[in-house]
DNA sequence: TATTGTTATACTCTATAACTATA
DNA sequence: TATAGTTATAGAGTATAACAATA
């Protein structure tokens, strides 16, 4: 087995970099990162309360909270489930929409910034990593 | 200018998945991850706290609070600077450098797992990356 | 005056445990 | 009984504003 801590040392340096980038995006919306997460997986789902705590990974009692605090901003919707009436369904309002997209700009714009020294062939690397990582 | 956003899209997914690995790493030793970071910044360093702060990207009166919960736990130390009495150096204590040990260990171990089956030049990109993103 | 660090305050995020409603 | 979601509670993390001590 190879020595390849210096490559898992990057790695973990290059995550605190990005997420560094999705901070501060986040708070030029007045959002925190699970926020912006929590736009991101509803741009083309409308998942399940317990649905979206597996996305995220975090306990469903947490989720109460989050979708109540983007509930108040008018960022997602709660509806019932037509087929199961313990089931609550989460979905992006108008304004959730609008603001996912001006995110999604603004991180394209600001990690984009940051990558544009960046040789094609490296990047092309990490969606190969990405993909043998979680298939 | 090409687009990129595919590796965008990756590059956010990867440290995502990055994270993932750390907060479970911290989570065995009870730890956050930014206790976890400020381990590791405290293994060859004995920052001030402005010092702190700029590294974690945090404000100052953020720090106070993160130190004062490490140093409840024993993990760091504040000691007065002896050439600014308005500046305090905070250093890991025996035990904190033996459970960065640790983390350190468990963060190639979790991590390494995961990497298994990635190509060794693609992760020779991400050290490519990093280096151009953070000189 | 400027800088270092702390405190008070308020909010978000998160988990655990206990609960209600529905299946 | 089992599952979906909520609430109460507690603690960590974070920023803003105001402050004291020192330079």
């Amino acid at each position: 087995m190879p020595d390849t801590s210096r490559e898992l040392d990057a790695l973990v340096q290059l995550s605190f970099e990005v997420q560094l980038v999705l901070t501060r995006v986040a708070a030029e919306f007045d959002l925190s990162v699970t926020q912006l997460r929590l736009l991101g997986i509803l741009r083309d789902r409308t998942p399940t309360m317990a649905q979206i705590a597996d996305f995220l990974q975090l306990d469903r009692s947490s989720i109460s909270g989050l979708i109540d605090r983007a509930e108040r901003r008018d960022l997602v919707a709660r509806h019932a489930s037509e087929s199961d009436a313990r089931v609550t369904l989460v979905e992006l309002t108008e304004t959730g929409r609008a603001v996912g997209v001006e995110i999604s700009r603004a991180v394209t714009r600001e990690l984009g910034g940051k990558l544009e020294h960046v040789a094609a062939k490296d990047l092309a690397a990490v969606v190969r990593i990405i993909e043998q990582l979680a298939p």
